[in-house]
RNA sequence: GCGUCUGUAGCUCAGCUGGAUAGAGCAACGGACUUCUAAUCCGUAGGCCGCAGGUUCGAAUCCUGCCAGACGCGCCA
């Protein structure tokens, strides 16, 4: 693994204890699995467990501590390097510590955590993919901000991402609007309405369809209009497309995301016919009740359904089609779909049916899953009209932010800007703080809380540390020299300490396609700022410990600002 | 019925590739603004880590079973 020049105590300290321990042919790499961080801090920085070591070397754990701790050289990583029980504790020394994290810093700025492990190759992320005429609804909100937060992150890596909006512009829900348009619609209330419009005509149609069951079939023959080219139907097709297409186009820019690619899944459809044909010739085609699909008993599964009996497509033909032209178009690395965990299982279909195809990428798809949005425990549905829009809670949020700016400081310069940046952050943030996986009630009253482990608290961190530095005049970007022997606080180093952690968590979210890592990372290094804050006062008489001091602010503001950029959230520098 | 995921403080969640006394935030209570922004900080209280077995020197973490909830399981996506 390229380190990229960060410091790693944990290799250090594999090194140094595997030196000492050469006989035993112990690998470096498995004691620095072994190596981690003791739950308080006053038991050591970092510690090694002698348990497992016990086994090789027949003695007991505090014994090897205790050996050991007495056969290292703490210079000049550690201040000391203690035995405590079956633990080997390590003690970091303050001025290595500081000097090099913070030096490191300074030097890298705004790429401090990056690394060029990527190589320039290339990741598609296939995240948002709101359906067309349907409302962008805060069920929208994981996909798409996990997908840009994961786009960034794995740029920040040294890969070259793809960012692919997957609209849902296609299939039966398309007949079904058409139905209802030419049945109780009209020009001039989609005009007025636009999505709003389409989306009432889509819950009129299921309404209406529970009693007029044959409103579906005439929705498919709609739908079958479409998909053979009749001009009436694309027409309308097209125009439903575009409205809503605008109304996104809304909501993007408010969170600031944009898409490298918007093939949708009509993108696919003259793509489609070759695929069958490779199925058929590969052999793994079966006819069952009239439908076309692929076996998967063996790797049990249900079978993965291709071709519908009436023979149109379905969702997984189209997914695999897509698969087959963005390896053909972008030969990426890995393949990224940020959808909801309810589709887990046709991820793992229709990625195995890839395999089966003989390609051996199908190792590179990679379904990164989410929980599901619930409003007041019930599912959120379009078709029954319980949403909540995302532009709505967006612009609420701004709303509210502007209203505590006037409250708490009214004399601040563009207002509206800097309630945009905190208002959506709240709302991003909010969805990036917790495991993906978690399924999430929407609360209004949540989702509009801006005190503790939210958005607008890493962004007042952030603020006040521009304060600071503002009013002491140290530029960014200036040549930052310090005396590190000046950050001897505790409140201090364990803010260095914070800092040192960055990298690790980058590559941590990465791994594990889990940008909460960063949020939660993020939440302990504000904190952590927030009490040498409070505890040490920055601008004071003493130059070399002044200096010092803003050098750990200007090193926070910068890691805080980073940190957020990687999760698509802005970082004012006054609110 | 089968499968996947989730279950940790009143609420929302970290911790889950096993390690030292299980951590935050919100809510409650009590403190800290003449000093760099109180959207902050400090303290108090609050836990059969769903239940029961097992593996291990050691289990919130791994395995098995059970319970509860969510989701999925052929012609929607």
């Amino acid at each position: 693994m390229q380190k990229n020049g960060y410091l790693d105590y944990k290799e250090i300290i594999a090194e140094k204890v595997g030196t000492v321990l050469v006989e035993t042919g112990l690998e470096k790499e498995a004691l620095y699995a072994l190596i981690e961080y003791p739950p308080d801090e006053k038991l050591g920085d970092l510690a090694l467990p002698c348990f497992q070591l016990s086994k090789l070397l027949k003695k007991a754990p505090n014994v090897i501590a205790q050996e050991l701790a007495g056969q290292i050289d703490p210079t000049p990583y550690f201040a000391a390097v203690k035995a405590t029980g079956p633990y080997l504790n390590f003690f970091l020394a303050p001025e290595f510590l500081v000097k090099t994290v913070l030096e490191k810093i300074v030097t890298d700025g705004a790429n401090y955590g990056s690394r060029t492990i990527g190589g320039g190759q290339n990741i598609v992320i296939d995240f948002s993919a709101p359906n067309i005429a349907k409302p962008f609804h805060v069920g929208h909100l994981c996909s798409t901000v996990i997908g840009n937060a994961l786009y960034k992150i794995f740029e920040f890596l040294g890969y070259n991402c793809i960012g692919i909006n997957h609209l849902g512009d296609w299939g039966t829900q398309f007949g079904k609007l058409i139905t209802a348009y030419k049945k109780w619609g009209s020009a001039e209330a989609v005009e007025k309405g636009l999505i709003k419009e389409l989306m009432h005509l889509y819950v009129k149609f299921h309404t209406e369809a529970e009693q007029d069951p044959s409103l579906e079939d005439e929705a498919r023959e709609w739908f079958w209009k479409i998909e053979n080219g009749d001009e009436e139907a694309l027409a309308l097709w097209r125009w439903f497309k575009e409205i809503s297409l605008e109304e996104f186009q809304r909501v993007y820019d408010l969170l600031e995301i944009s898409f490298d690619s918007m093939a949708g899944e009509s993108f696919y459809n003259d793509k489609i016919d070759a695929v069958i044909e490779e199925l058929k010739a590969k052999q793994l085609l079966e006819e069952s009740e009239g439908a076309a699909i692929v076996n998967l008993d063996d790797y049990g599964m249900p079978p993965c359904l291709i071709l519908k009996k009436d023979g149109s497509t379905l969702y997984a033909t189209r997914d695999i089609a897509a698969a087959l032209y963005r390896k053909k178009t972008y030969q990426f690395v890995k393949a990224l779909y940020v959808t909801g965990a309810a589709q887990s299982l046709h991820f793992k279909q229709w990625f195995k049916v890839v395999e089966l195809m003989g390609y051996e990428w199908a190792k590179d798809l990679v379904h990164v899953p989410f929980g599901l949005v619930s409003l007041k425990g019930e599912k959120l549905s379009t078709r029954k009209g319980r949403v909540v829009l995302l532009e709505d809670l967006l612009k609420t949020a701004i709303e509210k932010t502007l209203a505590i700016i006037n409250e708490k400081n009214p004399g601040l310069l563009q207002k509206e800007e800097v309630a945009q940046m905190v208002g959506v952050g709240a709302v991003v943030f909010g969805a990036l703080s917790v495991n993906r996986i978690k399924d999430v009630t929407f609360s209004w009253e949540e989702a509009l809380n801006f005190e503790g482990e939210t958005g607008p608290y890493l962004q007042y961190t952030h603020a006040r540390a521009c304060s600071i530095l503002r009013k002491a005049g140290l530029t960014p970007g200036a040549d930052i020299t310090f005396v590190p022997d000046k950050l001897n606080e505790p409140a201090a180093l364990r803010v260095v300490k914070m800092l040192y952690l960055f990298p690790e968590k980058v590559l941590s979210a990465a791994n594990e396609y889990e940008p909460s890592i960063i949020s939660r990372y993020l939440i302990e290094l504000a904190h952590s700022f927030n009490g040498f804050y409070h505890e040490c006062q920055v601008l004071v008489d003493d130059r070399d410990l002044q200096q010092a001091r803003l050098v750990l602010v200007w090193a926070v503001k910068t890691v805080l600002a980073t940190g957020l950029g990687l999760l698509g959230i802005k970082a004012p520098e006054q609110m």
